[in-house]
RNA sequence: GGUGGGUUCGUAUAACGGCUAGUACUCAGGAUUUUCAUUCCUGCAAUAGGAGUUCGAUUCUCCUACCCACUACCA
């Protein structure tokens, strides 16, 4: 959810601007590739309507070739990966990084160390002299060394005592002095690859990228992007970093387990893990992809208006950043129902039957679509999901098996039963059903629960006109009749 | 621990430094209805605490508290 609203956002900024919205996939991370994660990601943004202007061929995989389409071609980074190294290297020439020989485990030890000593270990100004690295070693020993080993990496010279000045649209002026930052790996030897820092600099540079939209969590990484861009001396981009979306209960960022807590989905769509895990999808789970679009849009954004319900085009007309708000969203479960709700009830009977006759089928219920359509305009209003149609409409279709006891025990009783049959049989519609009743003076409530849960077993229901009107006059009495001969 | 960010009803949020602090969801009550649901009406409920600036502070400044993020050869 929360790298879909992140998308959103990018999305409907571009759009409102006359930008171009690019997809680009960061997976320089060899450990933590996913397989099928980037057709989750692409298939998702699909179904939600966020359509990249750039980064996707026709047949809707990441681009790999330049066309007029996609001029910076390709967009996954580890097929970019040749570009980054000379970047790297440059930064190290003009002073701004330097190669590292440190191991893996010699990190750890001095990690082990300072925490030992109630400290924590940052690779920076103060403890770079004391490890092994090209700005400690001999310019013979990095060269033998660069050439002898695979497991180098370059790192980000961070300056002393600057005061890195940062302006971000949602949060505004901030400071941060750089001798509080660490020397951050930007490229890794043993893959080839950068780090995100390096790579994302580097790429929307190359990609000409005007705004970075993105989750606050990125925010304490802020004076290094700005640091990088001035050393590369590139124009850096504006910068926007969102709030969080936070769980609905409790503290902390919204996850996947609190989902399966409370009973909601956390992904767009259904995903099945590597392991065999599932997560349910707001898909699969029933939600319109425009309702869902327009939930994420007001978490953590407001147009200044009391509406509420958007398209995707107003989304575009209505949004800007100054209107995102700067505290994390505590996502709310009730309120996503109620927006699938309203999008149900925008949706016609039409498109709706569409949806229901599946539903239908699968309970073995064959029935004309007008008809369907007519059951469609008479619950839609009942409703938050197509799926609540069956629930709610059952008999319509079929006669009841059984009769819930509680309600049989009120409103069967045997003087109701004696009024209810008289008016049922002495009629032939509904309306002079009801009619009859009321001329007769019988309490009405009585004697229509006594029908209704003949009809449908339980007191609660459609409008027995409704109800009548589709099973039919004949149906009706064989209904009564069959409740009597099992109830009294 | 360090750095940064944040704080208005339970939740999402509104309020050029100037109203009785508004709206939506949830919840409760009522009206309508043959039941349920819908619809409508009503209600509950908030500026974290403390200083300061000001004629006046939810809004600006500072302090405190609490929450969050980051602190990886992850993004």
């Amino acid at each position: 959810m929360g790298g879909v609203r992140t998308a959103l956002y990018n999305y409907l900024f571009a759009k409102k601007h006359g930008g171009d919205f690019i997809l680009r996939i960061e997976d320089t991370d060899s450990h933590r590739f996913v397989p099928g994660a980037e057709e989750y990601i692409i298939e998702s943004l699909r179904w939600c309507g966020i359509m990249p202007d750039e980064g996707l061929d026709d047949s809707m995989h990441l681009a790999s070739e330049k066309s007029e389409r996609n001029p910076h071609a390709p967009y996954r980074q580890s097929e970019r990966k040749g570009i980054y190294r000379a970047y790297a290297e440059q930064l190290v020439r003009d002073g701004y990084a330097y190669y590292a020989f440190d191991t893996a485990e010699e990190l750890e030890k001095a990690r082990a160390e300072a925490e030992g000593a109630g400290q924590t270990f940052i690779y920076s100004a103060l403890t770079r002299g004391g490890l092994r690295n090209s700005l400690t070693l001999e310019a013979s020993e990095v060269a033998s060394l660069l050439e002898s080993r695979t497991d180098w990496t370059i790192r980000f010279k961070m300056p002393t005592d600057r005061v890195v000045e940062m302006d971000d649209i949602i949060r505004g002026h901030i400071e941060v002095n750089s001798s509080t930052l660490d020397d951050k790996v930007l490229w890794k030897r043993a893959d080839e690859l950068p780090t995100y820092h390096l790579a994302n600099i580097v790429d929307d540079h190359l990609m000409e990228i005007s705004h970075v939209i993105r989750g606050e969590e990125w925010l304490p990484s802020l004076p290094l992007h700005y640091l990088l861009y001035e050393a590369f001396g590139w124009e850096r981009p504006q910068f926007a970093h969102l709030p969080l979306l936070l769980k609905p209960v409790g503290n902390g960022k919204l996850s996947k387990r609190d989902g399966d807590k409370m009973g909601f989905p956390v992904f767009p769509l259904r995903w099945e893990a590597p392991d065999g895990t599932v997560s349910r999808g707001y898909r699969e789970d029933g939600y319109f992809p425009d309702a869902f679009v327009n939930l994420l849009a007001m978490l953590g954004w407001n147009p200044g208006t009391e509406q509420e319900i958007f398209s995707m085009q107003e989304l575009v007309e209505a949004f800007s950043l100054e209107k995102v708000g700067k505290s994390g969203a505590k996502f709310n479960p009730d309120k996503a129902k109620w927006f699938n709700k309203e999008y149900l009830r925008m949706r016609s009977s039409t498109e709706l039957a569409r949806e229901f006759v599946p539903v239908l089928e699968a309970h073995g219920v064959s029935a004309a679509f007008d008809t369907v359509e007519q059951v469609v305009e008479l619950i839609k209003e009942r409703a938050t999901f197509v799926a609540d149609f069956w629930d709610i409409a059952w008999y319509l279709f079929k006669s009841p098996e059984e009769y819930v006891e509680k309600d049989a025990a009120k409103f069967f009783k045997a003087e109701n039963v004696q009024m209810a049959r008289e008016a049922l049989e002495s009629t032939s519609s509904a309306e002079a059903m009801e009619e009859y009743i009321r001329s007769k003076e019988w309490p009405m409530g009585k004697v229509m629960n006594c029908i209704r849960l003949a009809l449908t077993g339980s007191s609660s229901g459609l409008g027995i006109a409704d109800i009548m009107r589709f099973i039919g006059r004949e149906e009706a009495l064989a209904r009564f009749r069959r409740a009597e001969e099992r109830l009294l």
